[in-house]
DNA sequence: GACGATACGGACCACGGGTCCGTTTTGCAA
DNA sequence: TTGCAAAACGGACCCGTGGTCCGTATCGTC
């Protein structure tokens, strides 16, 4: 588990050259099992053992991207102003939440396609999705009407799943806008059926 | 792609007891990418040769070998009873096909998560998906109120995903008809809010 | 029983992740 | 500035796994 700073300026370098260059790759490539670490490791001018005691393994290398680049939503989510912010009436965040998740992996498909679905063990272990959903779970819980929190916020960001994005957008070609509209649409449903009868104007 | 149909005694015995072996091995291991090719053919005693020759690779095995569980089901599905059976009103069928995908995942865990992220490229291009998604968009779209019923099938059948039942089941100690409650109940709660008012009791 | 076709099986290959260790760089201190 | 130990470097190397090849064994037919 070498993930601790290094003060030396040669590894910090190197490991802003890794993570760049890994970025390019997987953004280049079609798909992300065909970037390998060697080839992270020469685009990033560096050799491999560099590569492998910056990050541990593969799934690290990833992680540490993925983490990296999501980072400013993280921020927003957690001190952020509305609509993603903590201070947004849940019916609100909620939607605001998974349009974040879904534009996200839009922006980033290779990426969150190789670490959630690459990275060695279900993408379930990950602490970063134990965030989101604990996140997901605990506005929901908010909500009147609705029961199953945990369950229903496992189930809301399943259908921002990075290959299903990838399929919709890719094979599909179903625009941005539109997949955003579709799933907005969604989980309106979902949250709309609180409890059984209440139209959209109150409070 | 060596997938036609052997009249050789001895390749059809073999065919089988691999199809065996690596359901038992599937089974019995922890996680399905510690089951290696050898040990299939070893297990069946066989020659990696023979198994490569049937299946073509080790997507095709894994395809085989759950198309071959899945049959019963998809029987049940095409000319079967209700509620599975196309002789059931959609607001009925549609929560019946989940609930059999969700127990088919449950009862065939290992099975389900290898060929649903081991196998290489999405499971999204699998025609097995393909089937099971256009038959809940076509039932879907019999329910008024419902529009978008390509993205809400997708969307569902996301909530019902090998590892995600995995987690649950596994990590979560969840146990089969808690789950089974949830999803049927997320699943009413998605289809409730069709026409935006309309109380449960009708026809 | 013989013979062509088909299947068998394990040695073999390619390749990717991960390790090792002699060499180089760095930062500190004398 | 020079000395030096600690830290990082990098590419040769190892190993396990999917997949191939081809000489050999089996099948089924005449």
């Amino acid at each position: 588990m070498p993930e601790r700073q290094s003060s030396r300026k040669d590894a910090i370098r190197n490991r802003e050259a890794v993570l760049a260059a890994a970025d390019a790759l997987f953004t280049r490539r079609e798909s992300p099992e065909d970037v390998t670490m060697a080839d992270v490791a020469a685009a990033a001018g560096v050799g491999k053992g560099t590569l492998f005691r910056a990050f541990g393994d593969r799934a690290g290398l990833l992680r540490a991207l993925y983490e990296a680049r999501l980072e400013p939503i993280r921020r927003a989510v957690e001190t952020g102003p509305p609509p993603l912010g903590p201070a947004t009436p849940p019916h609100v965040r909620v939607p605001a939440l998974l349009d974040a998740a879904l534009c996200f992996k839009l922006d980033h498909r290779r990426l969150a396609l190789a670490l959630e679905e690459g990275g060695s063990g279900s993408p379930y272990r990950a602490e970063h999705y134990e965030r989101w959903h604990s996140l997901l779970r605990a506005v929901l819980e908010q909500i009147p009407g609705l029961d199953d929190s945990d369950f229903t916020a496992h189930a809301l960001l399943a259908a921002t799943r990075a290959d299903l994005v990838e399929h919709l957008a890719g094979e599909e070609r179903v625009p941005r806008e539109t997949m955003r509209a579709q799933l907005a649409d969604y989980v309106t449903r979902v949250l709309a059926s609180g409890p059984p009868q209440k139209p959209p104007a109150e409070k």
